[in-house]
DNA sequence: ATGTATGCAAAACATTTGCACCTGG
DNA sequence: CCAGGTGCAAATGTTTTGCATACAT
């Protein structure tokens, strides 16, 4: 049940939080721009705002439920977090998004940041490519 | 000589072109904004528009010349390309930008992307994190 | 000369914010 | 009831575009 991840990540339990994350659970498409997410609800016949929109899926990206992605297109991405983390395939010409992880790559990222001194908060990978049905 | 690369890249040699280029090869930081340059270019005595830099920088981009970045400030960074590949390690506490690059990360990419059914055409890897001078 | 590049101002986006009203606990 | 959340409209910050003028070849 959704209002329980709400009241645990410390937010109010109402209606366009909830029907937001609904969206996010539901949906087939794990990605989402703010504006898809407006018009989703807008078509399912939801009166909200694309500024709560926004509001929203900040204040979920601060509770972690959340990731904002910056993927070359300029529009900030959302995805629910899984818990697991993992990087990103994606597709040039139809925008298809895949997902994985790679632990020998995770290993390697921990070794140059430590060779150059950095202490490692986040990191983001992103391949680009065409997928198998595109090419 | 910058003119030359100008000329090559199919540019007609222009004042603000030159000057552009000549800024970004003759600065000791490799990430620029589009502003970062108006400003310095200003700052040199230089009438440029602001969008004549983003007009030329955009130009540079598709004559490969310099690549745009957007690491996660919302606006893109421009670099100087130097041939070789590499890619980035960003702090999020002073903005401080190094470069880095990983042949072991490279060639398990390139494995991950055929798994997958994927053509890489590009990728793009960014640690965050704090850097030694601010940790 | 002539087509292309430029500067400026205005437009187009994505995102944020101020404020009066509404709502959940 | 009352703090916090919401919708709307206006503000913001970045990048793009239209157009008359200036410049490179």
């Amino acid at each position: 049940m959704e209002s329980n991840d709400l009241k645990k990540a410390g937010l109010k339990v109402t209606l366009p939080r909830v029907k937001i994350l609904e969206l996010l659970e539901n949906s087939d498409t794990r990605h989402h721009t703010a504006e898809d997410i407006y018009k989703a609800l807008l078509e399912s016949g939801e009166e909200v705002g694309l500024a709560t929109v926004y509001r929203v899926l900040t204040q979920f990206e601060a509770a972690a439920l959340v990731t904002r992605h910056h993927f070359e297109s300029g529009q900030a991405v959302f995805e629910l977090n899984h818990g697991s983390h993992h990087d990103h395939l994606v597709c040039v010409k139809c925008g298809r998004v895949d997902e994985f992880y790679d632990e020998t790559i995770e290993q390697q990222q921990k070794k140059i940041a430590k060779d150059k001194g950095y202490l490692i908060t986040d990191h983001n990978l992103i391949l680009y490519g065409t997928c198998s049905t595109c090419s």
